[in-house]
DNA sequence: TGAGGTGTTTTGAACGTTCATAACTCGGTC
DNA sequence: GACCGAGTTATGAACGTTCAAAACACCTCA
């Protein structure tokens, strides 16, 4: 009871040396296993917790991590921002670790962010997130040394992404449109498009690689399946327009880039009056927001919970060891994967199908 | 160049003291103007900047703040927790502050989690959200003497929430609910429904209240109001069972609680067939979600941002205070809006309007 | 008996900052 | 010319921790 105890409250009473507390917390093989039982029973019982500062004053260390909160719904949207920030705070917690939110305008706003996280040294590591074509921020990090890991391949076409200097882990978005692909053709599509983005922004050109590449193991790229991808705006109302002319030329499934442009495809696809299979519409969307799951849409999933484990995992792989010479790189491509659901028929505005068999 | 300067380095290449450069950045009014000049153009081209850790270790001050994330969708759902979270996070840093995250699996945890990170000492305050009936977090802070304001009133039956024991920001969600339903009243509607979840929920009944309030001011409660308010499971799919049900017996409009309620809502309006209100569909989502804003439905916005500021500037205030004696609690209620949108037509499946101009 | 370990504990110093207080400077007053 | 007070600057100590090295205890072996 009292004042909080101290290493040097808690030695005095024990009638030890602060050391010899401090050895029991950071190097209990240091101490003789008596001493160390006295010892733990004494910080239990009076709940004494290292204070920080001090620790971190010495030690240079803060066992904190940041990562810049992008403006809503820039790079990774929405909802799955929501997740992996949780999973981050999450994994960051099991290893020892915080998390601490920063915000900035632009690329150039976020290395200035970091220079004055550093030079007030409470910030151990960063994670980066919506890496794109020629990121300035990669080199500057490397640069001066600063460790981080990207949830985001660097999006270069000159560069193999495997040759980075630095770690990075993603997602694999191509694995999943190539399933989606996949479960369309085994239901008897042949006219399978994609709906996605301008060419040019990695993570939507990966998207539709997977498609492609369905596409090609199946045989049907020749018969001009290019004609059947289009790439319009991420919004709904596009998606639905850009939908509507796929499906009047011929079109009958949709892989798309993101639930927002699966969800207007939905639309086109109920206004066109397809056929569908066996209740479900043939439209799968990217990215399983919430959205898609009350509307019973199948979307690939990315798992986010697993990139965030891998990225607390390497940075604070990287703090470990010595600061001077380097770390090797690692770098992770984990497969997404397709969330198969079936709509509530109500929210097709149709009548429910005779219950066959 | 060189090492990373310290208050100490920077004195000593000065020629003057180590407080003397301390009071130019903390306490400038104590420095003669030529040296407080000197110091200061020091400051700038050496690019020193203190170190937080001597500083919190002396101040017992770490100007940062924490809030828990809660597990996706709790309390404060997707998209208007991405928003929160930004603006907290940029509020925070314009007053010098960060934000840190943790998380935790319920109350309890979240108890234990600030107790932790209080007696590791590094952070000043604490920010609460999804606040509910019976919440056993604001007691045990109160009691512990611990900076923080709610997100969210306190929900009790008991208490006049304006006489709570200590801050909270929250917003009106029934002058939403009321000016949505004034809205439909003035577009001619007489049988206009609510959409919400079951009774008991605080802020479920608060909104459901918005609406009420508008009718009693329209003189229509006494015609069988009670009958067109429903309260269901906040999902797209029990949203458009519930609403089916609603405008078969007579009702022409809705009000919901949420934008999932609402999506719902606009299925089952769309499969009814009834008329619309010159292009927009008679149905008031709430919390202004993408979802919302991509389909063009009108929803209930809340201020989150300058909940945000609120929150920020009101720990602030009590962080500024005299750590003994209390500061007078304050509490915030900011007022939701309207917004209206008008919908592609395209994604009502019915062939857009033919322009009356 | 003493030299050399090995295992355990203690001591001095340092990390960078601010508080409390002392010291100095300078103009004005008696 | 000594004294005072206000303005400005400097000094000692402290915040809580860990590093580096010293000290101590005990054991083995020549």
């Amino acid at each position: 009871m009292g004042e909080k105890p101290t290493l040097v409250s808690l030695a005095r009473d024990l009638g030890v040396s602060r050391q010899t507390v401090s050895n029991a917390i950071n190097a209990p093989h240091r101490v003789k296993p008596a001493t160390l039982e006295r010892v733990r029973k004494a910080i239990t019982e009076s709940g004494y917790r290292p204070h920080v500062a001090g620790r971190q004053l010495r030690t240079r260390r803060s066992r904190n991590l940041a990562m810049r909160l992008h403006p809503a719904s820039d790079g990774i949207n929405g909802s799955i921002l929501d997740r992996f920030l949780h999973a981050l705070t999450e994994s960051a917690q099991r290893q020892g670790y915080r998390l601490t939110l920063f915000t900035a305008h632009d690329d150039e706003g976020e290395i200035a962010a970091v220079d004055e996280l550093l030079s007030t040294a409470d910030i151990d590591g960063f994670v980066l997130t919506g890496t794109h074509h020629g990121d300035s921020r990669t080199a500057w990090l490397l640069d001066h040394q600063v460790p981080f890991v990207c949830f985001g391949r660097p999006w270069s076409t000159q560069v193999d992404p495997f040759e980075a200097r630095h770690s990075w882990v993603d997602v694999d978005g191509a694995s999943g449109t190539a399933e989606a692909t996949a479960l369309l053709l085994g239901r008897g599509h042949r006219r399978i498009g994609f709906l996605g983005w301008p060419a040019g922004s990695g993570v939507g050109d990966d998207r539709r690689a997977g498609w492609l590449r369905a596409l090609a193991r199946a045989g049907l790229i020749d018969e001009g399946a290019a004609a059947h991808s289009v790439g319009v705006e991420d919004s709904v109302s596009s998606g639905a327009r850009a939908a509507g002319e796929l499906f009047d030329q011929g079109t009958t499934a949709l892989v798309c880039a993101s639930d927002s442009l699966a969800l207007g495809a939905l639309a086109a696809w109920r206004e066109a009056g397809l056929p569908d299979d066996e209740g479900e519409p043939p439209v799968i969307g990217f990215d399983d927001t919430p959205v898609a799951a009350a509307l019973g849409l199948s979307s690939v999933r990315q798992p986010i919970e697993e990139v965030a484990e891998h990225v607390v995992a390497n940075l604070v792989h990287q703090l470990a060891a010595a600061p001077s010479r380097g770390v090797q790189p690692h770098h992770q491509l984990l497969p997404s994967t397709l969330v198969v659901r079936r709509p509530d028929p109500h929210l097709l505005g149709r009548e429910p199908p005779t219950p066959s068999q």
